[in-house]
DNA sequence: GAGGCGCCTTGATCTGGATCAAGTGAACGC
DNA sequence: GCGTTCACTTGATCCAGATCAAGGCGCCTC
């Protein structure tokens, strides 16, 4: 996977003209990284948007007593860090390749630049830190307004099933758990109970498959 | 206070150059709410960007079950729905005058249009939205990663204290304690320990004075 | 195949903060 | 003045979800 494929499959430049697009893949460098990696730690100085062409990435914080929460766990077409290069912060948090991966890097400066230059770039751009806001708005009102079974239900309902109704977990389990402040011990134990209703059913650790979205959607409130 | 002084003093347009203010100037349509007002309600359409002059809005969420989760409480020189506006959603929450208020709307329509024709308004409105990302981004730390005295903490040192030390609450106690996810009865709680404690002097109701900074950074870690 | 390690499950217990309940006191209208 | 309301405090109890503990299971490496 090249470069151009890379940029090409990001939802964040999806509305981008072709000369921009251009542009941004003279301008990105090709990364890969072995799972286990740690890409940037908190406070690293921020190199740039990272465009995930394949693999996956989870983005977490860490409070005191070591306790992680997990912020994003970035997969294909997702970018990350884009909040710090626009706003000139450092990293604010750790990322780490959770799967291989394949990145495309485009580099702080340049992008900086071609913001300034770009008129139609700075406002595509508007638009996908928007749509950030809207994903952490969402996690905290899942966080402050629902209960563990609410939390897991809503984030069932937001992986969009692939070709029969099946649903993949993008990550770990404890890593999923932690994306939505539970512990792994009751994120296993609200699936428990979801498939004892039959509201799903699980296919095998790492899959899953909808039964019934209504009672998801009720569960949501 | 009128329209020219409540834009001059927003933040989020403070890198602004003089030609874009004065458009914004002629955008704008001054409002004032009397106490109590409900600006807007969640999943109204989004009538603009609102400029706080004076008084004070609170703007929260309500979940299953009645409960409310206060996101921001908007006072001087602050600005709220300008995500939606941005994004071109319906309002995400609802605004609430806390206090007899002075407002300036920045009507959805004409903003969208400034941003197509201006650049540098723009890139300045990127960078403003970045902030909002990191109030979020601090607000889910708090939650996820700090325990109630951590929370408290952690938001009187945010709160710049005036002539002599001394901080003011925004607003209610039971609406920052709805901020920081805990209950006003824990909120109390939590600022009486502080004050057994000589790390804060309660001042009276509405004030209290940081005695000891070094131990309210200590307990947010 | 044996051992080790990390992920996951399940059960038993603990606890921080919510909830319930009661009382104070300031601000208001009549 | 006198009731009413509403913010806040303080105390007593409760509970959802964390923590602790114990296996089970898949997947390495040797």
């Amino acid at each position: 996977m090249d470069k151009t494929a890379i940029i090409a499959d990001c939802s964040l430049f999806q509305g981008i003209s072709s000369g921009h697009r251009r542009r941004l893949v003279e301008m990105a460098r090709k990364v890969a990284f072995p799972a286990g990696t740690l890409v940037f730690k908190q406070d690293d100085p921020c190199p740039g948007i990272y465009c995930v062409g394949s693999g996956r990435i989870r983005i977490y914080r860490i409070g005191a007593g070591g306790k992680e929460h997990t912020l994003h766990l970035a997969g294909p077409g997702q970018t990350f860090a884009e909040v710090a290069v626009i706003g000139e912060f450092s990293c604010p948090a750790y990322a780490e390749v959770t799967q291989a991966a394949q990145c495309a890097l485009l580099p702080a400066a340049s992008i900086l630049g071609m913001l300034r230059e770009e008129h139609a770039f700075c406002l595509e751009l508007l638009v996908g830190m928007s749509h950030w806001v809207r994903h952490l708005t969402g996690m905290l009102e899942d966080i402050t307004l629902r209960d563990a079974d609410g939390r897991v239900a809503r984030h069932l309902l937001q992986v969009k099933p692939d070709s029969r109704g099946t649903v993949g977990l993008a990550g770990l389990k404890k890593h999923i758990a932690s994306q939505l402040n539970l512990t792994s011990e009751t994120f296993s134990r609200v699936l428990r109970r979801l498939a004892d209703a039959d509201v799903v059913e699980i296919v095998d650790g790492r899959k899953l498959r909808i039964l019934d979205a209504k009672a998801l959607q009720v569960l949501s409130e």
